[in-house]
DNA sequence: GCAAATTAATGATTTATTCAAG
DNA sequence: CTTGAATAAATCATTAATTTGC
């Protein structure tokens, strides 16, 4: 209701009260700055219930907990008690299987360099079959993969230093040169197939992600999306 | 079980077998202008409980499910009768309202430099409310803007005398040696709000992501996530 | 005054670098 | 050492402010 959103302006304007020199900054932009209003979104706020929008739990996050060197001014408390971000299962990082190298490798091969979002949601989803896994290690696999090739080839013209290892797949052809592309981009928005649907009462707007698949993976699989351009870009 | 296993393996396996007729060797992408719609993988079959896993699909995108406005040049600005871009009218890319650069410039100055996730999702909900924004533009207004303010600073401190026209804000505190961090890493899985439901029959895994939020934004806003780690590293 | 051309600023992606697990 | 994970730097692409010509 009109309580919300007076709620919403009014942090906003405790926040800019909170610093004066905000103002300075909102005529800071030199250039594009235009008197842009708000535009209806304030309007869109009928009915809601709105978020807390804790200012310190945004600065000071409870998952701050070892600090290294930070030294920065803020405070923090080290406290822990909630470890809301439950540490997911599966512990640590992503040991990808035989299978699954051998399919990433295949794709590699094929010419992906940069599935999008669709795309790796499908990999991960096959990839699954084979251990557990998350599209965001589709997606480091891809980055990573194609930055040490590089590194590798580069290495090689240069001074070819003893390379024993390498379980190298045999008869593998020479990848050279596959990059370098007149780099053209679209730059066009993400897509996901998201969908948006007003809920029930809820402080917060939470996020949840539904993957209909098919195999029961151990229920509670977190999937994580990333982002990602819609088309390859290339 | 077995028998989905079973299934993927041929899968697999039939990737590999096609591989030396996939040689895209010679289908030099140069400009992915892909003509063929054969998209939607979904349109394909279902002819086994299996997903599409359409190495072509992979390898040749198409990703553009709708609104793909196709790349370039080349027959585009067909058209459209209908101007009803279901994107929404500002379809490209985010433009912040006063509002919304307020609230991050002062999370900015209050030390925030790289929200986690969940942060993430809650500024985003807020600024929400100022217009339209999406979780990734606020992941990439906090790397934008960390990143050139450091840039201005090296020039700052290289060029001549130190800017006179610093709008510093009074008694501001300085901008400390934010960076140079050492570093250290917490190494741990993104985590997100999301949850993975086994569902109802579907040829190709599909994630659906649900924002309960109250406002009804023009029916179908997408929304992203992106990779992020739970904790502010630093 | 208005609209095309120019330009500054900045949103969005990719690449390079770095850290750390195994 | 190898390589998954994460961030910073570099780069492209698009928008809005400004300029220019009428």
């Amino acid at each position: 209701m009109g309580m919300s959103s007076m709620k919403v302006h009014q942090f906003a304007r405790g926040l800019w009260e909170h610093e004066p020199s905000l103002t300075l900054g909102c005529t800071k932009r030199l250039r594009p700055l235009a008197p842009r209003l708000a535009n209806t979104a304030a309007a869109s706020d009928t009915t809601t219930t709105l978020a807390p929008f804790d200012l310190k739990s945004f600065i000071r996050p409870d998952s701050g907990p070892r600090k290294l060197g930070s030294s920065n001014q803020l405070q923090e408390k080290k406290d822990s008690p909630h470890p809301q971000v439950e540490t997911h299962p599966g512990g640590t990082r992503w040991n990808p299987t035989q299978e699954q190298i051998g399919i990433l490798e295949m794709l590699y091969r094929e010419g992906m360099r940069t599935p999008n979002a669709q795309q790796i949601e499908q990999i991960t989803a096959q990839l699954g079959k084979y251990g557990k896994i998350e599209g965001k290690n589709v997606f480091y696999w891809f980055q990573n993969h194609k930055a040490r090739e590089r590194q590798k080839q580069k290495r090689s013209s240069l001074g070819l230093s003893h390379s024993p290892r390498t379980p190298t797949p045999l008869g593998e052809v020479v990848v050279e040169r596959e990059e370098d592309n007149p780099y053209k981009r679209k730059c066009r928005s993400w897509e996901f197939d998201c969908l948006v649907e007003g809920d029930h009462s809820s402080s917060t707007s939470s996020v949840v992600c539904k993957l209909d698949n098919d195999d029961a993976v151990e229920g509670g699989r977190t999937l994580e999306l990333f982002p990602l351009h819609p088309e390859g870009r290339r």
